[in-house]
DNA sequence: AATGAATGAGGCTTCATTCAT
DNA sequence: GATGAATGAAGCCTCATTCAT
């Protein structure tokens, strides 16, 4: 039962149980699939005094949204060591992001998995947490290759593809960490900086892969469903 | 909806149609908040028959995610350039990948967002499904390792590593490519191929990238929800 | 399955079939849970032939019911040795009776349990039935009485309980000897004689039981859902 | 309807006021046919309600059939004078049994109908209750075996079966009681005692009733179904 | 004579949410 | 500050029954 029944805590101590507890409940359940009833009783309080505090099922989650994207921000923020160069940042950033997503996996859970797949509101909050580490890869590697001689800049718009690769990589890693036995936060750093790194080295040191000269390749001719006479009855959505 | 109100059509038919609605349903809802009403109304029959063809939803949903994986995989099979060195095989792959991917979102959706987040039954699928993706991935990395005369081998579960990456990475620029106005198929396979190739390349000619010379960083302080005093009253999962 | 695929049968023949399995399918489910799917594969027809032939789950139900009543009345009948004395022959058509009903036991249990249990108009068809059954009995015990030279006659109303006893307790044995192992027709026909029998002898030679002096007993106080403050919300039924 | 719109009343009231429609209810319609919305209506609460004590229909079934066993046995027990003869015990103990089940009939239906047709685990619960009342029976006949002289012990097997018997006879003339207008439970304990206790009176003193001399009855030669060409498709049940 | 295709209606169950204390 | 009592709404699933061939 949670706390046991430690009665009349002050309010903002409740809330921060019940937090905890809804945190837990919808990253191993799903925002769906949580039911009010489990929380409270995680959270060791009756269900009239979580909507007291919480309003609602909506509100509840939102909570739980912001207050793990916040603490996830600041993690990888409070990680990164400001004086070395780009990669030295780099690294450190992503060994606190591995730490943290390992540590929280109901949190990360949360974040990743349920808050982009429940609706709108939810996937703009996480978006936003997105943007703002986004945004700070993105200037690392501006300013990589600022420091890099041969070549001036990458365009704007590669910088921008390239950091939400890394960033993708670095999420997709932290699922594989997680749901892997035996790999530590610090392996999963290592081995997503082998992969970025070196090639935007190579990037910025202007050479870059380039594309064998071929003819287009056809699209993939019937991509899913409509391998039966009569065709699709439902529209295809739009590509 | 949908096909408009011709009736009696035979079995197969039918059944496509109503995967076809399951996976629009499916993909933009979730599971859990999907109903059986909503796809039945979308596919233009009634709730029985899709019982009586489909069985449960959770069947229903499994149809789909079989459907899709096989379409999806298939689709990256078919754009695979089978005479070219790897690189330009990878290329192609990731080109079929982001094709499909951009033709089929909700399918997309389904597979690498819900599936995976619904239970033990889907997960498996879909991780099979991933799991051939990635095979043929390592096997790509190998040769290429093969090819490149300054360093043997890399190690295996380097190679492992890396290709989860390179998945990793091209799953999270389908969500982005899939989610932002004007990014194209090709644009996106561009940026992965820059991005990872270019890395690959140079650690396959053996120059890794380094991690610099620093103490260990404190793990991220305080990593999640117990920021009050009293503390957390649920205890935080082990790491 | 059941008759296999022999198609084209002449339409009596159909009939039967679909009464068997109905019978059986009635008498281990019940009515409300006997469905008729399950009765059209059992009969290897598809259901639309079922309502062609036999118009709706009630008539089905109801040509079960007076098919198996006709059958166990005339079996009765036709074990009982007319010659004999009213014991002789209440024995013989007792044996009749046990061994019908061990032989059919999904019958049995369609007359004796689910008919009665589902509807006035099921219920009215086996009460025709038993009142048949049990006027034979009355008679055989009338006859019997007036063999008897000591006492005139036993008072009629006297004779009809006893022969509902009668009945009753042949029909509860019959319950019994279908579900214990190892008792045989004729074994619970000798019980039921030895019960029954040397005790209406008795009563015939005007020797019966009487109750002994006493007060009146107080009827069980509470007898059943009240045992609570605040009382029963929902009137007892009347007695 | 029932006890009209009081509201908030305490857990252990509502929920024999929800057993109480429960058993009225089930034992009018039978387990399949009865409805949970009936239920909640004439108990007066919503749906939910009825859940949330009772957990589900098959609990709440069970809930009934435990509660009124154990209501009957207790009736039957506490009607029976210890001090008197065997005779006077079991004329004491039928009449309470009779009253009892005269003053709740859907209680009776629901044990003797219903329960024994649902499942094997009602089945079990009233064969438990049965074999309660049966073992008393036994004794009673048992000890009335030994105070008379002229024949020391009837054996065992034998009184199982005078036993059983019995209370199916007595089981079988509640429902004819209950059924019948004009019939008290004095009256249907009375012709059961003469019906019983007369002819085993007989039994005990060394007349038995026998069977006459007679060749062996053919058994009833063609017993229920297949009275047409082709036979029957769905194969008789063993016997 | 026979059936594949299809559905309206209804039942069990759960859940987010509110009242009254 | 906190809760036991209660419900409207909605979802999954099944079934008896019919239509068109």
């Amino acid at each position: 039962m949670g706390a046991g029944k430690t009665k009349r805590m002050p309010r903002a101590v409740r809330e921060q149980q019940m937090l905890d507890a809804a945190v837990r409940i919808f990253g191993q359940r799903g925002y769906m699939a949580a039911s009010m009833d489990e929380i409270a009783e995680l959270a060791g309080v009756s269900k009239p005094l979580v909507y007291l505090y919480l309003n609602s099922k909506d509100d509840l989650f939102s909570a739980c949204v912001r207050r793990e994207a916040r603490a996830l921000t600041q993690a990888v923020r409070a990680g990164v060591r400001p004086g070395l160069p780009p990669d030295g940042q780099l690294w450190s950033g992503l060994r606190a992001f591995f730490t943290h997503t390992a540590r929280n996996p109901d949190a990360w859970r949360v974040l990743h998995l349920h808050a982009r797949t429940h609706g709108e509101r939810f996937a703009a909050e996480v978006a936003a947490m997105r943007a703002d580490i986004v945004a700070f890869v993105t200037q690392l590697i501006a300013a990589a290759a600022r420091d890099a001689h041969r070549r001036p800049h990458l365009p704007e718009e590669e910088v921008a593809g390239l950091a939400e690769a890394l960033v993708g990589a670095a999420e997709s890693l932290a699922d594989w960490a997680g749901a892997t036995e035996g790999v530590t936060a610090k392996q999963a750093a290592a081995t997503l900086m082998n992969f970025a790194w070196a090639g935007l080295g190579d990037l910025m040191t202007g050479r870059p892969w380039v594309p064998p000269e071929e003819p287009e390749p056809e699209p993939a001719p019937v991509p899913g469903g409509a391998a039966v006479p009569g065709g699709a009855a439902v529209p295809v959505q739009a590509g």
